[in-house]
DNA sequence: CTTTCTACATACGGTTGCGTATGGTTCGCA
DNA sequence: TGCGAACCATACGCAACCGTATGTAGAAAG
């Protein structure tokens, strides 16, 4: 873990492989998901990449895979240390527009997904199935809220999802957890 | 074998290949504004895309100028038939999520754009500026309906933004447009 | 009907990335 | 200290795309 400045490299593990991964989409689009480029970026040569991973396939397989296992599971674990459905409401909207993991993309990871989408399929599918997982407990939430409006739920989850798309200068995530909290409030969620 | 359903392929126009262009950047990302590939869509050879533009990176600054020129001023006309602040304030939401055109790509067409900003700084650039200019004309209509609320303003341009990134499937057209109306009825926007 | 210009076809060399093959190096462990 | 396995470097053939060069067909102009 600790990054000294030996003249030698240390060896590489497929996490590394998916990290650098997750950061080249960020920063990259879709189109920096590719052996030789990662490569590079690790400071290694393409014999490490297809040592870890059959194909680039494989590889942008098991992005999706880790991030699938991550995305839903992680923030839902962060906001259910809360037990009142509002306070669990305003977490999960303050998380999302401003959570930032440095190694992993966090946040940032959102849009970049949403990119890589349009050009597969597979990805295209796992965010549908994403969104329709996402949207359905934004509603239970709003329904133990006694918020019965049926198009709140969206609102709220096109609202966090529109601001997660800006950079930070055209909307600062201060700006957008105040915009999350402004909306909580027109609709009744106290807190 | 060309002359019998269509009479005979006329002769392309540089407008041809930018419609492709946004078909393509639509359905495949970035990644899909290839000469060679486009050539195939359009059932012709590079050979005509290097007659109309010097090179690649020609073809998608023109794409990017051409959008730059549109995506304001055609919303902007369509909304100022209205004259009450409230009244644009509601065409403007609507016709954001629910925009379609055929041609052109419409609404669909800024994912795609913000997908492709993620690898091409120009585009980047671009969005930036895009999203800065919509963001002043959204906070002066609502500061002409006397909403002073500064969170506001993001807070409908991020569902506006947030709406359009979600295919048919997950939230449709219909949905996004009660939202709208939703947040405008709860922030006291009469219509 | 011929000339001229516009629009397209085709062939070519250069570059980049993929995946495989093969051999070298480093680590864990007995 | 030696051995096997994990890890990495390098070279190769292949395919896709780029941009250029050059020839050609169809429409336009005369």
């Amino acid at each position: 873990m600790e990054q000294a400045e030996t003249p030698r490299r240390r060896r590489l593990a497929a996490q590394d492989w998916l990290l650098a991964g997750y950061r080249a989409l960020v920063r990259q689009g879709p189109a920096g998901l590719r052996a030789e480029a990662l490569a590079r970026d690790l400071g290694t040569t393409k014999g490490s990449f297809y040592w870890h991973f059959a194909d680039v396939g494989a590889f942008r397989a098991a992005l999706l895979t880790y991030w699938v296992t991550r995305a839903f599971n992680e923030v839902l674990a962060a906001v259910e240390v809360e037990t009142a459905p509002a306070a669990r409401l305003h977490r999960l909207v303050a998380l999302a527009v401003g959570y930032r993991d440095p190694d992993y993309g966090g946040a940032a990871l959102e849009p970049a997904l949403r990119a890589w989408a349009r050009e597969d399929a597979a990805v295209a599918a796992a965010v549908a199935d994403m969104d329709a997982r996402r949207l359905r407990y934004v509603a239970a939430l709003c329904a133990a809220c006694g918020r019965a409006d049926p198009a709140l739920p969206g609102l709220i989850y096109a609202a966090v999802t529109g601001y997660t798309v800006f950079d930070a200068a055209t909307i600062p995530v201060a700006d957008a957890q105040a915009g999350m909290r402004a909306l909580l409030h027109l609709a009744g969620v106290p807190g």
